[in-house]
Order: structure tokens, then C-alpha cells, then sequence
DNA sequence: GGCGATCCCCTCAACGAACT
DNA sequence: AGTTCGTTGAGGGGATCGCC
């Protein structure tokens, strides 16, 4: 792909993204306070040195921009995160909600990362990010049990550390190159189909040296398979070391997972006892809410029985009572009838003497 | 039910390759 | 040289899910 001169790119200068106000549609999205790429990394020499690193036992492409090493985000996502979240839209959202800003790579930064097979041939944007950020947004996508919200997908557990799957990334493992924008790598590209682990013969005899033209052809063929064993050797030395990395990396795994296991257990545990004291207390709580229950009931049943009796009481010494003052009334009016009658016998007596005393008085 | 995180689906932009 | 098509990352909208 990469052997014929690029075509001259749009506003180099200024990198990969358009302005704001660059298409009508542009003036359209102008109105939202959408998230804001930031503006790409100057195209400077410096900023375009691209190296391959060791990190997190696999070759990663890295650039240092304004003194600070970054390293290739879509390569990044593809060799440790592609297993943990569903997508690289995942992983913006990621980064949106931790506040990292990923530096956005030049024109002539994305060049050399496809020239180097860390994005694919089609790529035109990339973003780079530092050790520090990506160690962050690798442990956000590790650890979410302790956010809320929906957890990640993980459809399949990151079992291996991440290995080189393309045959583009074999040039990757050949070790520290360092390329410029002007510096062609052609001559490490090569046809598609290698197997996984061995590089083919004929990419070996690309990267054998280059030999003086007087030297005899048996002397040269000899050269180049001492240079192609020397590869070979480098390539399985290379090898041996990212084994013995994968083996350390999944002890510690192990180790990591056993001590959460243990921990987890321990909780249970402690979980269990504390269960079976609250339904010890439970009970017993139980229990002497029923004793009071009844108690209670008994209480109410004295207590009406004491009312009954009370009502029984007033109302029989209210009937005593009315029955005495009727007595009473009774006595009373009969003394005065008989005290009216007295009165009137007394009046009779008194008319009968005056009428008798009056006709003495004129008969004499 | 509200909220926040994640995921799926879609469009857009930029580029290279192929074609006319 | 210009056009068309395919590829890829960027990014938005809306659905879904789990927690409170």
C-alpha cells in the first residue's frame, strides 16, 4: 500500500481535523456544546519521531509530544481492551467520563502509524495517550464493581496478555525502530497471510543486511543465512521473552484472583455469622412480643370486666335511690293532705264559734 | 421512576485504491 | 484529473441495564 508517494493532504498544518466552520454541517453541529477534539499535535520532526515501546509485555507505537510520551489509543484498545468493553465508542465515553483528553495525531503521525501496522491501512484519524491516562481507562474497564450503573459486557475474559495478532504487527516485535516521517519502511513491508507466530522466510530475508557485491555468492549466501539465523535467533529470543512476561502476568493474575477469592470468602463468612446473630435476635425479639401480646389481652379483659362490673353498681344504687325518694314524696304529700285537712276542719271550727258567739251576743 | 454507564446503530469525514 | 467505492475512527442518538 504505502510505496507510492502520498498525495498531497489537505492543510497539513493543521492536522486531520476540519475546522469548526468547515462544511454548512459543520455550522449546523456549531450549536451544540458537543465534546470538543481538541486540536491535533503540532507537525513538528520532533513530534513525529515514532518509537516502539514496551508496554504491558507488547511493542506499542509512541510518539513524544511536548515532552510527554503517548502512545497509539486504537493500537492500544486492540491489543488490551478490545475483550473488556464493547467498542472504541465505549472506551471516548470512557475517557469523557474520566476527564482525559487524548492527544489527536497529525497527518504525519497517522502516515507512519500505518506505515508501522499499529491502525489499519484505511485509518485517517488516531489518537494518542499517555502510559498514565491509558493505565487509568485499562483499570476503569478492569474494575466497575465499585461504579454504579450498568456493568461491561466482557463477553470474554482477557485471558492472554496482549499478543501480536496481525502479521503487520511482526515488524512490530523486531524491536525499537525509529522512524521520522521521512524515513520509508517499506522494505519491512510484506504480502498479507503469515502464520501467527513465525515470520515467513521472505520477510527474514528482508530484514538480513545488506552485502558488498565483491564477496562470492557462497559467501554470501553463507551471510545471509547467518543473517537470517541471527533473526531467526533474535525472533525466538523475542519470543521466549513475551512467553516467560505472559506466564509472569497470569501468576500474577492468579495470585490477585486467589487473594480476592479469600477475601470474598472471608466476607461471606463473616456475612453468615452476622445473619444468624440478627435471627437469633430476631427471634428472641419475636418471643417476647408475643408475651406481651398476651399479656396486653389479659389486661383489657380485666379491665372491661372491672368497667361491666362498675356499670352494674351505679345502676342498682340508682334504682335504690330513686325508690327512696319516692317513698319520701310520698310520705311528704301525704302529710301535707292531712295538714290541709286539719287547716280546714280548724276553719270550719272558726266560722261555726264566730256565727255561734254573734247569735249569743243578739239574744241577749 | 430517576440516574448514570454501557452498548448498538447510524452518519460523517478523511483517505487510498480503482476506475473512467 | 476527476469520480466512485470501501475502510476506518469519530461521534451522536437512543435503547438497555442495574443501582438507589
Amino acid at each position: 500500500m504505502a510505496t507510492q508517494p502520498s498525495p498531497p493532504l489537505p492543510s497539513p498544518g493543521h492536522g486531520l481535523s476540519p475546522p469548526p466552520v468547515a462544511s454548512p454541517l459543520g455550522l449546523f453541529k456549531l450549536d451544540k456544546p458537543a465534546y470538543s477534539t481538541p486540536p491535533p499535535a503540532e507537525n513538528t520532526p520532533a513530534n513525529n519521531v515514532c518509537r516502539m515501546i514496551d508496554y504491558r509485555g507488547a511493542k506499542v507505537a509512541a510518539f513524544t509530544v511536548d515532552g510527554r510520551e503517548v502512545i497509539c489509543l486504537p493500537q492500544a484498545f486492540d491489543l488490551f481492551l478490545k475483550h473488556l468493553v464493547g467498542g472504541l465508542h465505549t472506551v471516548y465515553t470512557k475517557l469523557k467520563r474520566l476527564d482525559i483528553t487524548p492527544v489527536v495525531c497529525n497527518v504525519e503521525q497517522v502516515r507512519i502509524l500505518r506505515g508501522l501496522g499499529a491502525i489499519q491501512p484505511g485509518v485517517n484519524r488516531c489518537k494518542l495517550l499517555s502510559k498514565e491516562e491509558f493505565d487509568i481507562l485499562y483499570e476503569d474497564c478492569t474494575n466497575s464493581s465499585s461504579r454504579p450503573g450498568r456493568p461491561p459486557k466482557r463477553a470474554q475474559p482477557p485471558l492472554m496478555p496482549p499478543l501480536i495478532h496481525d502479521h503487520k504487527k511482526m515488524h512490530l516485535e523486531n524491536g525499537d525502530f525509529d522512524f521520522t516521517g521521512h524515513t520509508p519502511i517499506d522494505s519491512l513491508e510484506s504480502p498479507d497471510s503469515h502464520s501467527e507466530g513465525n515470520p515467513p522466510l521472505q520477510s527474514l530475508v528482508g530484514m538480513a543486511p545488506f552485502l558488498p557485491e565483491n564477496i562470492s555468492s557462497t559467501e554470501t549466501l553463507l551471510t545471509n543465512i547467518q543473517g537470517l539465523l541471527k533473526v531467526a535467533a533474535d525472533n525466538a529470543r523475542q519470543q521466549e521473552k513475551q512467553v516467560s512476561m505472559e506466564k509472569a502476568e497470569l501468576k500474577m493474575e492468579l495470585l490477585r484472583e486467589r487473594e480476592l477469592r479469600e477475601a470474598l470468602e472471608k466476607q461471606l463468612g463473616e456475612e453468615q455469622r452476622s445473619r444468624a446473630v440478627l435471627q437469633k435476635r430476631l427471634k428472641k425479639e419475636k418471643k417476647a412480643k408475643r408475651k406481651m401480646l398476651e399479656q396486653l389481652e389479659q389486661e383489657q379483659r380485666r379491665r372491661i370486666q372491672a368497667e361491666d362490673g362498675v356499670k352494674q353498681t351505679s345502676s342498682d344504687s340508682l334504682r335504690v335511690l330513686n325508690e327512696s325518694l319516692s317513698q319520701e314524696l310520698e310520705v311528704e304529700r301525704n302529710a301535707r293532705t292531712d295538714a290541709e285537712r286539719k287547716l280546714q276542719d280548724a276553719q270550719l271550727y272558726f266560722k261555726n264559734l264566730s256565727s255561734w258567739s254573734s247569735l249569743v251576743s243578739s239574744s241577749e
